[in-house]
DNA sequence: AATGAATGAGCTTTCATTCAT
DNA sequence: GATGAATGAAAGCTCATTCAT
């Protein structure tokens, strides 16, 4: 979208040809994919410049570095999941049942994740303990998804008068985050038995046990 | 017990000369504790050598090359989990339900998990994806607890005769380790926040969830 | 001449920089020059580095390693050979006699054999069994001396119709590219003893055996 | 020879495990045997001590380095030359044309010339000129065969009144010489082509056009 | 803004040599 | 005399970064 707006604002001769954002935006894809490909270990300048088709000096004209291409891209991706996410659940609707289920789905569908999707996101996952600036957008997942659950099930506990609502929706949202999470490592190790109806019944079946009213 | 041995026979002042075998462990071990500290990406052969203080050719001697000892590193790191692993697993008898909490109650325990763990492992699997042997043994965890806990949910399940046995054991085992598995990644995310008392009354909810006559 | 247009341009201190084909030159003329000086064996980067007063990476950056750099070397080495050759052999005529002599004073000549060439080609030559690219440029200065030899020969040959004429040219080409190489051999065993004047005047006579009409 | 001699002259028990001799020997071997292989930049002190069976500690222990070894190699290698040539020569009988010719078929032989020994020889050659040890036994096989060849020249010289007797014998030797190093060099380019015959007859021919009357 | 040749610190690896056994 | 684990200097090579153009 913004790549569209920028094209009709300013139309100049060879903006197509020194575009600094779609460069930037090159550089960044470019990383992400190298990345998938051979691991963030092989990743390196020169081989994200070669699939970019760019030239060397531009990581440090437009990053100021290797290392802070790689937190854009982190960013970036991150980004990416989200922007994907919120339009996924924001087509479910207000029920909080259906809520959750379209996070589920939506996590575990096929456009968020893949196996480029799964590689890059433990790639970086990895990296981050060491790495202070792509924890920053690793973690970002976790918290962002957490909020959007934890809100439907503090709902959806009202119901279950019996015990204490907040433990419960906590329990709820700590356990299918975690849920989700393995089921990305799962994703990863093994793409090709993976079965996402599998995984979706699976994780129902695990909520359904702490809501046995809904679900 | 050869260290032993040797202190009363000639206390020299470098305890590892002349012990291949003492060698060898310590410098995985100093592997392992670079990885935990600095990352994957910036464990060098100079760090691991200086960390052991032990020689740079030494390496290569036993191991043939960086890759090869971070290959000895990820199978030693994996052979440490199921020692422990099993010794906790078998002193829980014969019980599947005794089997089941076993098994959660040691792959959270701050024996299995803890900040040096959770970052090898993570770092393994990041590299895994494109480095062979290093995906032998991280792989390996999954393949033998999944065996451990099918067996005893399969046993369980037959209590259960409204529904297919082996589906419901399956599910059981498949849920069960993609939260043990995301269990791992909270913990990474934020140890000083994790809870192994809630991950493990969450897990058993989850449990319950599926075989409410037990846990 | 780009490096004299340089010249009044920016009178930099570093006379290389920037001159990617002049650079790669350089390289390989510092390396003939270290092998000419320590051998082959002896030659390392760093070495070569030093004496061409470049910078380590330029070696890998221009030709992808020592060994390709060391092929580049015997490759321009052979060039340079018959750069010199062929100018010598143009002078001399159409005569096939003046040929013959021309390029038997050639190899013999100061240009073309002195202590550095013939330290460089054997060193090159002791390479070059195991060590495929050099081979291939050092081999080529019998192949395209053979073709001129030969042809001069075989004309002379005619002349001598007593016996087969082409075993006769065959014998002669065999024979001098053997006593020429021998002489090389000899002056690079004691350049101080050796004489140009007798080894020209020894491979005469032996040519004359053979064309007693000639020489 | 010598090691029949030893065998009797001393029966210890176990002189074939503790041979220090045969160590020797057998290190010298896998010396050549691994130059005639992979060259001798290439030829470590793993992979002779591997060759030969032997422990890493003895070429210390034996020759004082590597480079001794090589030179031992070298010397060892001119002996052996000299060896089979003495012993050919010798069955000439006196005449020197009988001579000359012992020592050209001997030089061209199988049993001289070959694969392994041009290999090597040029190896040590492309050696010599940075390496005084190895040079001592180069240029050795040239001063001993000269001076034979030389010798018969000049008695066969003798004949030939018209000229300075000692130019025409120094101008043989100098050019039969020369002509057995350039055979050598050809068959190491290519063995396959080379025709001892061939070759043989050559040299005939040219000392033929010195010596019309002999040969 | 863009380029890519150049840099050199630092990487993994090799290797002759040492020395406790 | 013999061994081979151990050493560390030095080898070839990689790579993020710089900077003249």
């Amino acid at each position: 979208m913004s790549a569209d707006a920028r094209t009709d604002a300013k139309p100049s001769g060879r903006s197509s040809i020194r575009d600094p954002d779609n460069n930037r935006r090159a550089l960044i894809a470019a990383t992400l994919d190298t990345i998938a490909e051979i691991g963030i270990t092989d990743t390196t300048v020169s081989k994200i410049i070669q699939r970019a088709g760019l030239s060397r000096g531009m990581i440090h004209l437009h990053f100021g570095g290797k290392n802070q291409l790689l937190a854009a891209a982190a960013k970036s991706f991150a980004e990416e999941y989200f922007t994907e996410m919120d339009k996924l659940v924001q087509q479910a609707g207000n029920d909080p049942e259906s809520i959750v289920m379209a996070v589920v789905r939506a996590d575990l569908g096929d456009v968020l994740m893949n196996e480029r999707s799964t590689r890059i996101w433990h790639a970086f996952r990895g990296a981050a303990n060491t790495n202070g600036s792509i924890a920053l957008f690793s973690s970002t997942r976790d918290k962002r998804l957490r909020t959007t659950i934890h809100t439907a099930f503090k709902t959806i506990a009202k119901d279950y008068g019996d015990e204490d609502d907040s433990i419960l929706a906590r329990d709820a949202t700590f356990g299918l985050l975690a849920l989700l999470e393995g089921m990305w490592v799962d994703y990863l190790s093994n793409a090709n038995e993976f079965s996402r109806d599998v995984a979706t019944s699976i994780i129902r079946r695990f909520i359904k046990g702490l809501f046995p009213h809904h679900f």
